[in-house]
DNA sequence: ATATATAATTAGGAAACCCTAATTTTAGTA
DNA sequence: TACTAAAATTAGGGTTTCCTAATTATATAT
């Protein structure tokens, strides 16, 4: 019974949590990631509040409730079941899905989910390499890790990418790396953390620390050394 | 750039104007149809009509313009191709499919809907036999016509129903007619034009004329007599 | 024709959502 | 510490969408 804007508001709240557990979800991270104004999100914050999806005060922010949290969670759950969807099913490319799955994640049918979910093979990951909760709202753990925590040496998968924007998409497309692809890291410079590296042909590719810090990695051997908490 | 309500209206104006050309679309009728008061319909119907979607007066009731048509057509669209994917491709039942289309419809990507209309076969018809408008709008032509309309000795083929009511489709079960079912009309009772007809394994069956305007068939043989007119 | 339903309309108001323009806090810096 | 920039909050207002209650038309039926 709650509207598409009331899960709007309860998924930028979980998205904005997740990036960083530590900092608080301030009224001006929502109103930006929702592009909305500061009072418009007070306002919603102290209605969400009195619902009881929320709680919220000046000193730790916005947090979600156990009710806030699984509506969102949930809402993610359909929007990655969607892109998943849609990329494998209906061969959309990877930039048109997100657009779409933002409309259909509010389909209110769990019978519809279910049955694509089933038919994309449940998969744990969508093709971001983005988990996929499950029906409780439980992420699959994995040893997934920011390119960027490598050691010397370590061979790793490319599982997916924790920043979505055309910008680095297209960057990763001009570096030449794709998901799945299987990377040597070779050097990390001293200086500025360069990571010097090679693909499954040898070629040499230099990725920036920015860059590798928002490519998510999985090695292929455990214990290899990485930092694997991400 | 236009809402789900909007949509909504234009639909329901659309749907009502469809069952009888000549009956004008009231308020009263669009306000049933939506679950609102005639206030509410009134209101957002001047709106409507100042935006260019409708024309309404007393005398004349609602009328779609070609724009708000346009709108509206494409929405049935939307909604019988759902329909269609979720029942021949998601394996739905038919009376769970109504409800998710509903939601679905609204739903804006040009492209999502030709890839499922792809996927379904482009068929002219959705699994109740209600025509899909092309992309311009245009519906398919069929000889379909309601089963009251026959003569005796015709025989025919069930293509689908013009009313979607549960209590209906439940009669049409209970009475064992089912999509594709030939029917031989033995006798229209002159009575009460009840229909006394016999199915593929020759069993007997009557039908009253309320049902028979209901359900929908075309003639096996062209120009049997029957008025196909529908 | 007149009384009585039924439909349409007007009036007025509530809730959801969103805004701008102050004002007040809070935090960060010279 | 005092000043300033940033964030939060308050005040007040606009639009949309929906309502109830009252009023006016329009049919319908006796």
């Amino acid at each position: 019974m709650n509207s598409f804007k009331e899960e709007n508001y309860l998924k930028a709240i979980y998205q904005l949590s997740v990036i960083d557990k530590e900092t608080i979800v301030s009224i001006t991270d929502i109103a930006n990631s929702l592009a909305l104004k500061p009072p418009t999100v007070l306002e919603k914050l102290n209605t969400l509040s009195t619902k009881g999806y929320v709680t919220y005060n000046k000193i730790e922010g916005a947090k979600l409730t156990k009710k806030g949290f699984d509506i969102a969670i949930n809402i993610v759950r359909r929007h990655r079941i969607w892109e998943t969807y849609l990329y494998k099913q209906l061969h959309f490319s990877w930039s048109e899905v997100h657009e779409i799955a933002e409309q259909l994640e509010h389909v209110n049918s769990d019978k519809l989910i279910d049955k694509i979910y089933h038919v994309i093979g449940s998969p744990e990951f969508d093709p971001h390499g983005d988990p996929i909760p499950n029906k409780q709202g439980v992420l699959p753990v994995s040893d997934r890790r920011p390119l960027s925590k490598s050691v010397n040496g370590c061979k790793c998968v490319v599982l997916g990418v924790s920043e979505h924007s055309e910008a680095f998409l297209n960057h990763l497309t001009d570096l030449n790396i794709v998901l799945n692809d299987k990377l040597v890291v070779e050097q990390i410079i001293a200086y500025d953390e360069t990571i010097k590296m090679r693909n499954k042909n040898k070629e040499l590719i230099l990725i920036s620390s920015k860059a590798a810090q928002q490519l998510l990695v999985i090695c292929v051997k455990p214990n290899c050394g990485c930092k694997i908490k991400i």
